[in-house]
DNA sequence: ATTACTTTGGTGACGCATCAACAATGGAGG
DNA sequence: CCTCCATTGTTGATGCGTCACCAAAGTAAT
């Protein structure tokens, strides 16, 4: 064991500075898509994949990949925009386990109002303030520490 | 009006890289910490501010702001802990709006047992992958990103 | 075909986060 | 003092996210 290596002044302020900016951005983007169209991130986050689909249908294990969820927690999000009516669910043909989930107009009416103004958010917060060379360093920066938690988890479950 | 600008290429990596990175890697810690310590991220937010004031005691106000929490978020928060035994809530002598949270030994021992493990995850995620330049970019980056939003809120309701 | 295992999805319970509403105290100005 | 307003904190409702568990259907081995 040994004494723990904690974090030097450097490692702490982009430590404490990421989870201000997930906080704050995650936040201020939650808050603007609420204001401006009544959705929240989630409902976001699946509208997205399913626009760009054929016929706004996906196979609910395709969407959940989409979106890196896990299943239980794509049902219980499916199952509340279903309730106001932005998606449907319906059988699957091919593997009769499946689920299939279907963008309706009401859905597509809402994704299509509520991307521009997320588009701009998105840019007004982050990219207006990020010179090219910046962005470069962050994707692979971003890269290699998502790859590093993927062979972490491979290592502690092989067989997924 | 007008069209709206979309993404580039460059920025639409970045900014999914940065949502899977907020994803994976919260997921990553809040897992590694509830399995080594059986503490959540919330949890630990709040202990560690309480196990550096002095007698483990702050005031409710002064711990919200230093975790970023509004009001409800702490409130419920330390009722969750409190009922486990992490913290007291004690009426406030200057103040007799206020409230007092106090770390308990029980809650000292908490995170004194949890902060190794949860520093170690934390750089071998992050800072094992990371060069000393790119972690100066990122800092300003991320400080630069947190100007532009608080700048923004502040816009919206100066007399904040 | 039967058995065993995997994949897919759903459900209930619980913790986490936000919002609106409320209560109580503190403080400033008449 | 008293009125008005800001500050501090709590609560209940609701949405979000994870876990443990279950059920049904596919799949492979015997």
């Amino acid at each position: 064991m040994g004494e723990p290596r904690w974090l030097d002044e450097r490692e702490a302020h982009v430590w404490r500075a990421f989870l201000a900016l997930q906080r704050e951005l995650t936040g201020a983007l939650e808050r603007g898509l609420v204001r401006d169209s009544g959705l929240s991130n989630a409902d976001y986050s699946l509208l997205v994949p399913l626009s760009e689909a054929p016929d706004g249908l996906l196979r609910a294990r395709e969407l959940g990949m989409r979106v890196g969820w896990e299943r239980s927690r794509l049902s219980h999000q499916v199952k509340r925009m279903e309730k106001r009516g932005l998606v449907v669910r319906e059988e699957c043909a091919e593997d009769a386990r499946g689920s299939m989930v279907r963008l309706t107009p009401a859905g597509r009416a809402a994704i299509g109002a509520a991307a521009p103004g997320h588009v701009d958010s998105v840019r007004r917060y982050l990219f207006d303030v990020l010179s090219r060379e910046e962005l470069d360093v962050l994707g692979r920066a971003f890269d290699r520490v998502l790859a590093r938690i993927a062979a972490d988890d491979d290592e502690a479950d092989p067989t997924r």
